[in-house]
DNA sequence: CGACCGTTTGAACTGCATCAACGGCTGTGG
DNA sequence: CCACAGCCGTTGATGCAGTTCAAACGGTCG
């Protein structure tokens, strides 16, 4: 089904009733095809509707002054684009299709009227926003001047562990439909030294990039190299709510 | 008044009638005092309480595997803590008070009562909550191995614009009450390196540090040299809606 | 089969880190 | 009122992780 990842996102993040679920699933009415490389959304432009990936990969990114690409969040099926622009009224960044993708588009005033109906699947999409809030600082964390297999590791551990949730990656692979200078541009490392490392997670038996799937050889090493602990990503949210 | 600060970024995200303003100061009833060095909350733990800063200014940071830490957010009066705390149910990093500060502390109850009566003071939150989200983005488009001048003169550009907006600072100058160290903990630069960029800044007339207040010659200057462009702080959010 | 895209590897360079020391200001206790 | 301790800012010397430039390799698609 389409909406499965954000249905299974949505039901990690918090209970929902049969009725809240309708509910999400009504939003995915619409669904565009994005093909690779393209914007879903510009920066400067003010979009009158939600987009939420429902199928392949996509990147928030900047462009930078000195004509380069900062990748800031990749959005994976089930992940929303642009809540912001419910409330904020101008995209201070742009998303791009890093492989054909299946987006739905979604009037904003529908997510109003949620809010107004379904109380429970309002604090399921404030609670993701605020997840993605606890991503960004983490990258910030990782990124600022830490070494560059403990960044690219990092990132590797996130990506493996969100495709999981969302029903993308088997016990130790999934797709990874990203090149080496995506990587580059989401860590901020150049793709020469991105490959480097790499090479040296391959070379070190920890895990292997192949024809756009990451192999996972050992999960723990992976996990010690990058210091990653998944607790950021607030998984297990509302288990421990009374 | 304590509350001034609150108000007035309140003011700025959303248009707010005699009623939601009086609900705004209800929420700063109980204040306490937090001495400078001390955390305001704690990673790990599941805080009762929403922290608001009223008074002086406090840091969001993490430690990291070598003991250093990092900043990443500062907050500035009229700022919250912890809003995530209403729905995530674990600090993922702590908040330390920067200097003497004055901290309300509000019963998440009450943000819950506050959601379901006065729909514009919630919007009102959750904007500020994707401001900092927007925030956050900057910086780590900003500290990903762009250079320590840009770096450092952003975070000092955007620091000047927020206290201005709420009343902290004149026309070119204001109180920055934090240290070299800290800086280099929010940039991820060394301190040394803070040092000399600050110097390089100095000597161009660009800006100066001097006992604890920032005095900015030549705030284009500024601005060109980090490429700052204050949009991303989405100030004039509510004049474009219709 | 050629063109293109992404990956891989090498060689030389550099911005920032690291280590180390000193100077100035502030607060504190004798 | 002075002496000392501690914090913060400043400056110099050296080294390295990652950049930059350049070139070759392999798969894939029209």
């Amino acid at each position: 089904m389409l909406h499965t990842a954000l249905l299974r996102k949505l039901a990690l993040i918090d209970r929902l009733t049969d009725a809240e679920t309708e509910a999400a699933i009504a939003l995915c009415s619409q669904v565009c095809l994005v093909p690779r490389k393209k914007d879903v959304v510009s920066e400067g432009t003010n979009p009158d509707r939600i987009h939420i990936v429902l199928s392949g990969w996509a990147a928030r990114y900047n462009i930078l002054r000195d004509g380069s690409r900062r990748i800031t969040a990749f959005l994976l099926p089930g992940d929303f684009c642009d809540i912001h622009s419910t409330v904020l009224h101008r995209m201070d960044h742009s998303i791009v299709a890093l492989t054909d993708c299946q987006i739905a588009f979604v009037d904003p005033g529908k997510i109003d009227e949620i809010a107004s109906r379904t109380p429970a699947l309002t604090r399921a999409f404030w609670r993701s926003t605020l997840v993605d809030e606890a991503i960004l600082r983490r990258w910030l964390v990782k990124g600022g001047r830490s070494e560059a297999l403990e960044a690219a590791g990092h990132l590797l551990s996130e990506l493996y562990l969100r495709a999981r949730l969302v029903g993308l990656a088997t016990d130790n692979m999934h797709e990874l439909p990203i090149t080496q200078q995506e990587i580059a541009d989401a860590t901020g490392l150049t793709p020469v030294h991105v490959n480097r490392v790499l090479r040296k997670l391959r070379e070190n038996d920890v895990a292997t990039i192949k024809q756009g799937a990451l192999m996972i050889h050992d999960i723990d090493a992976l996990h010690r190299a990058s210091g990653f602990d998944p607790n950021y990503l607030h998984l297990n949210a509302f288990d421990s709510r009374a």
